[in-house]
DNA sequence: CGTAAATTTGAATGGATTCAAACGTGGTGG
DNA sequence: CCACCACGTTTGAATCCATTCAAATTTACG
């Protein structure tokens, strides 16, 4: 992100900038908090959640190591979901006045920030096409691929099934059967318990796919 | 979009831009083509699609009276989506080349495009909560509540069936079935062939939030 | 006026939810 | 160390909602 600075400007900002860990399931910040930093993820996880009218949540974006948690904060805004950590993350903390200076002496802080942008936004269709759409089945088998698509290997962090479900508009019950079904199928390796799972990224191709 | 820019700037950025009228259901770029240009909308709607692996097409975004089409160009993207117009539209079309002669000179412009790309991020996250959750009614009202808070008054452009329900993840048939009801329960007024509806905004915030 | 496309309605099916209970796990305190 | 409780997961059975397939109806357009 901070590519094409002078040494002076990132020795600037890299004061400013602390190096955080968050334990599993802690929250970073509160919908409508004042924005006052934005961070980038070095190792873990970020579920970005939204409540529902109903009282329930929803998660809306699941951030990996390189995205960027609470851009809304580089144009003033306050924060637009709630963030937690999922599994042990390290975060770098920015605050706004250090994007606030670094925007204006320098426009390729800008660009950069739009691609993230962007990036978020792909990110949000992705879900809107993949994880909203199909039946339970074919839903689980494109989170499952997704996340494998984190890991080098096949394995794919073990998200609990409540998080499972409100990604993908279904019940923790659902996806739970939907897990135990592939499990008996072959699709994914006994799940030891906090362990990563193994996929059977093949298999699980054809069920996210049904011709 | 173009606030601050001085009159010399704004002259010289005014001659490639177009002012064009499409007719109902015209497509202004494909899903991969290169993009050679943006649009606002002055008039009317637009909807941004992408097809799902089994052919079907889902409805992503619906853009409005102000909302940038294809903001992805301003990073050198090619389009992300497929764009068709719903209703007459009058678009501006500003060529790729104006955004990047004015970015480097301009910095505000920068962030007026920020700003977009939040807006669409917001719109984005609100599709994911409100449009792909809950019963089929549920998202039917949410979807005329906020087709409603376009206009200015009650009434509502008289989407299509079909394009209702690509953007509930719900076939064009419940879709029918929902409104419906909703005329039967005189949540929305008897629909005059493609005239807007008058809706009945208490009632269906009273279905969209079901307490 | 006649054909194509979209909408509406019906009946049967299937999939997900709901409610409930059982199970396993981890943590706490006796 | 074990009993106990809280919490997440799993499984079951009944219900409900949306889909599917089909046909009827209406609307749009040449």
């Amino acid at each position: 992100m901070f590519a094409d600075l002078t040494p002076d400007e990132l020795n600037e900002a890299l004061v400013v900038i602390d190096d955080l860990v968050y334990q599993s399931g802690c929250m970073i910040y509160r919908k409508g908090d004042e924005g006052n930093a934005l961070f980038t993820i070095r190792r873990g996880l970020v579920k970005l959640v939204r409540e529902l009218p109903e009282g329930e949540q929803r998660i809306v974006r699941l951030l990996k190591v390189g995205d960027v948690v609470g851009i809304e904060v580089a144009i003033g805004s306050s924060y637009k979901h709630t963030a937690f950590t999922i599994g042990e993350t390290e975060l770098c903390r920015i605050p706004a006045s250090a994007i606030e200076q670094l925007d204006i002496s320098h426009p390729s802080l800008a660009r950069q920030l739009m691609v993230r942008w962007q990036n978020s936004l792909d990110d949000a269709d992705r879900a809107l096409v993949e994880f909203s759409t199909g039946t339970a089945e074919v839903r689980v088998a494109r989170l499952l691929l997704h996340l494998s698509a984190l890991s080098h290997d096949a394995t794919c962090v073990d998200i609990g099934r409540q998080d499972m479900g409100s990604m993908l508009s279904i019940t923790t019950e659902t996806a739970s059967r939907v897990m135990a079904g592939f499990r008996r199928r072959g699709a994914v390796g006994e799940t030891g318990r906090g362990a990563p799972c193994r996929c059977n990224l093949d298999l699980l191709k054809r069920i996210a796919n049904p011709d």
